[in-house]
DNA sequence: GTCTTGCGTCTCACATTATGAGACGCTAAT
DNA sequence: ATTAGCGTCTCATAATGTGAGACGCAAGAC
């Protein structure tokens, strides 16, 4: 993941730990190579987000992230509802085109995968709950890049990984703006080279349902 | 909630104005109220915590919660899965006693419900998950505040709310330090002023029971 | 239509904080 | 006994973050 720079450097810093931490438990000389952070400044960053919670020690040498982002997480407007909501859209969708659906959310200058549903023919693509993804390639990363974003569809053919091709659609909050992205992804071999011909307007149909299930 | 000073000033400002935010997307002005940090401080935090995903602007002049959080509290070790490899315990202490039990972690000065199994007497205590309780009352508080946790149990009655009696026991991890709290609560007319004497031991078994489960 | 109020946003001089070099104590390895 | 590497802490200083106040905009009052 790109570094941000916010402006605000201890908010930058104290990311930087975090998601350092998101791979799991790390000793402070850890944190220090990972972040290429003081390593005072490290210490003095992460006993502070210690004493908010948002880390915690275990075993006496190593932190990890703590339970508060948990809560924190429970608490974000529609992410725990949004995923259960639109997991019977996916369903859906995966049974309407017979491949994996999926639904990306943003992250920075990435995408997450935040909920899924895997078509059930053999061959077929895997995109685990939480995968993070580049918005530089594929279908669902044009639809993030896009200014002005539409209800209509984006494909793509052999961008993020040879061999597999992707329609997506924008599913936009009352603003107009894209609140997450809906796709559906398998390989070229049954989607062809114009995957948008074949489930362009199922996936786009179901952005907008979901769309309004979420408001 | 009271407020935190870890000595990184920063820290501790971007902590209120998450904290702020869990209860529902707020405005810069309601930000600021609810903080009582200067406005152009807030506006500058929550524009950086905004690019970081900890933040997002909903409907043009609110904040609300970013999906960031969800994700970095997905990724918290135990979390979510500690609730998941807990709920049959719960159940199980649930069905032995007759009462409501929950598990709580702690959360800064608080305690926080993670996973409950409530009751079926129509005279029941009731936890949500997510509540939040002080740690200054009842057995669950008392156990987070002790200096050196043990495996034996604390009983209350009527220290959080009349009416009420209830029996703790910390769930202690490889360290020996308190984890998670189980406990059981219900009204004083069946758990009588002696609760720790009915349902102590019952409470006490579970917990180490949940302890070996989730190392 | 004009004026006022309150909002979000931005600037920048300055006060305050955060930084990080280096010291310290501890433990494990040699 | 010595060395290396760890976590922790201090504090002089550099750099950042602060916040007063200006600005533009929109809505409400008159």
């Amino acid at each position: 993941m790109k570094t941000i720079l916010s402006g605000v450097g201890v908010i930058d810093k104290s990311m930087l730990i975090l998601a350092a931490l998101e791979q799991g438990p790390l000793s402070l000389t850890q944190l220090v190579e990972q972040t290429d952070l003081n390593r005072a400044t490290t210490h003095r960053l992460a006993l502070a987000l210690d004493q908010h919670g948002l880390l915690r020690r275990v075993d006496t040498t190593r932190f990890a992230l703590g339970f508060r982002l948990w809560i924190l997480g429970q608490a974000v407007p529609g992410a725990a509802s949004l995923a259960t909501r639109v997991q019977p859209h996916l369903d859906r969708l995966r049974d309407r085109t017979g491949e994996s659906a999926q639904l990306y959310v943003r992250d920075g200058n990435e995408r997450v995968c935040l909920a899924t549903a895997e078509s059930e023919q053999s061959l077929r693509t895997i995109v685990p709950v939480g995968t993070r993804l580049t918005l530089e390639r594929g279908s669902a990363g044009a639809i993030f890049m896009q200014d002005n974003p539409s209800s209509g569809w984006v494909a793509s053919v052999a961008e993020r990984e040879s061999g597999v091709a992707s329609v997506s659609s924008a599913v936009l909050d009352q603003n107009g703006e894209t609140l997450a992205v809906v796709s559906v992804s398998g390989p070229i071999e049954r989607l062809s080279t114009d995957p948008g011909a074949l489930h362009g307007q199922a996936v786009a149909d179901i952005a907008i349902v979901i769309a309004a299930s979420v408001s």
